[in-house]
DNA sequence: AACAAATGAGAGCACTGCTCTTGTTTCCCG
DNA sequence: CGGGAAACAAGAGCAGTGCTCTCATTTGTT
């Protein structure tokens, strides 16, 4: 598909742009959004103006809907930026741990991280996990990016539970079980899990995501004003309290057979 | 400072609305403040339509700052009525629990009311629990009523620990305590914990709280959609472990001698 | 009855998302 | 190389927004 002559298919595996036009509308279109996203840490979601992005990037607010074919898209591509970036800095956090049978090192690399992001970019943030803009429903296009956090949390869990380490006290009533059973399902769908589930430690997993999330959002939100002094010291007694809740337990202190722990 | 040729002081003790104006103002204010309130189920706060609702009390947009000096002034009094409004609904019900021993009756009665609140007013929960306006900053004024659920629920625990129910399994590791400090403090200046504040209690009564605003927040949002298919049972097997973690335990079997337990 | 305060309506300003039209640039293919 | 089609940027325009100002009317007080 291009200057050469061969009429076969085989594109080339990498299909970076080759008109000028193509690259222009991959710069421009990144630039729309970068500056989209400034807008956003100082505007809302809803408040964000498109005339105001076309300005910043020095272009009339028409010519922005050659890019994007409404506010709503230009959310949705944002959406899908900050869903993206939120996972890739939890992934590499995750990754970064090197004695991959510490499992609460890694959940606390993994939590810290998402914390770290959502202190860098509190304006995504909100977008991502705050109150839905109104007229708008999220597409399909954005769940795949928005599990990669949780993916990484599972992951955890699961690695913990093999080793015979997340046992979660019974605590509270017995319940149905049910009102789990789709994250059970998404976590076997994706090859986690494929033992018998224990509801109690989704329970418990679900109850961690949902604690973690929830302190972050009072902490950016300004819930916590008046009784959190010190968020640093107080999102790790969290996050180590949630760890213990979900019986994770530290790596043994016998050090006897280390895979290179080295990097 | 009426008709009464008194010089003195002494004011109604009621003091109604006497003139027809005032009458008047306080109905129409009322009347704005509601119209409001069904906006914002559908709109956001940062975009509700000051203009629209006008239209829905049949004034034009001018004559609504009469009696709001500005959309922010607006958001204030919206602010203080849900906070007002969700405080009361919880006060009411856990109020309503006759057995007083039992707290842990009282901890499910209560924040079963904030999540029957929440999901009966989906649009106030968003604008007190959801992303905060971009360019406004509530006033002094909300914070006080803003304290109430927070206040009952207080309560419950130091209820508990009077009895010598509530303690928490120290789990996780020992951190400071200073982080906290501001929650202590707001408990010992309204005369709760008066004894010596044990640094795991206020903890785990900050994690309960967060985490159940973080599980209805994700509720409403839209996070639980893959993950928890029956959200009332759900709910319920989360504050169950919550008041398990702080060591809530269900009222003595033995009813003796229980303090008049009418009403 | 007279005056002052409160109230409602309207016009107007600068802004918003979005559409449509107009002129220009870039691309592809013969 | 050159013509036609697509992509593009700019502007005008529409209906909406928060908010201010002016003006006429109503209400309360003296």
């Amino acid at each position: 598909m291009t200057p050469a002559d061969h009429p076969a298919p085989a594109p080339s595996p990498v299909p970076r742009a080759r008109t000028v036009r193509e690259r222009a509308r991959e710069q421009i279109t990144a630039e729309i959004l970068t500056a989209a996203r400034i807008r956003l840490t100082e505007s809302g979601p809803g408040e964000l103006s498109l005339r105001a992005v076309a300005r910043d990037v020095g272009m009339v607010s028409s010519a922005v809907y050659r890019y994007f074919a409404s506010r709503d898209e230009l959310l949705t591509a944002l959406l899908v930026l900050a869903y993206d970036e939120l996972g890739a800095a939890v992934e590499q956090a995750e990754a970064a741990v090197a004695d991959r049978r510490d499992v609460v090192g890694r959940w606390r690399a993994a939590w810290l991280a998402v914390r770290g992001w959502a202190l860098a970019h509190p304006g995504d943030y909100a977008l991502l996990y705050g109150s839905p803009v109104p007229g708008y429903a999220a597409p399909q296009a954005t769940v795949e990016p928005a599990t990669r956090v949780i993916l990484v949390i599972l992951r955890i869990v699961v690695d913990a539970k093999e080793a015979g380490s997340a046992t979660p006290a019974a605590r509270g009533a017995a319940h149905d079980t049910s009102a789990v059973a789709g994250a059970i399902g998404f976590a076997q769908q994706r090859g986690l899990m494929h033992t018998d589930a224990p509801t109690e430690l989704v329970v418990r997993t679900l109850m961690g995501w949902t604690t973690v999330f929830g302190t972050i959002s009072f902490e950016l939100f300004g819930h916590l004003v008046g009784s959190v002094s010190q968020p640093d010291d107080y999102f790790e007694i969290v996050i180590d309290r949630l760890a213990a809740d979900l019986g994770l337990t530290e790596a043994d202190p016998v050090r006897n057979g280390s895979p290179s722990p080295s990097r």
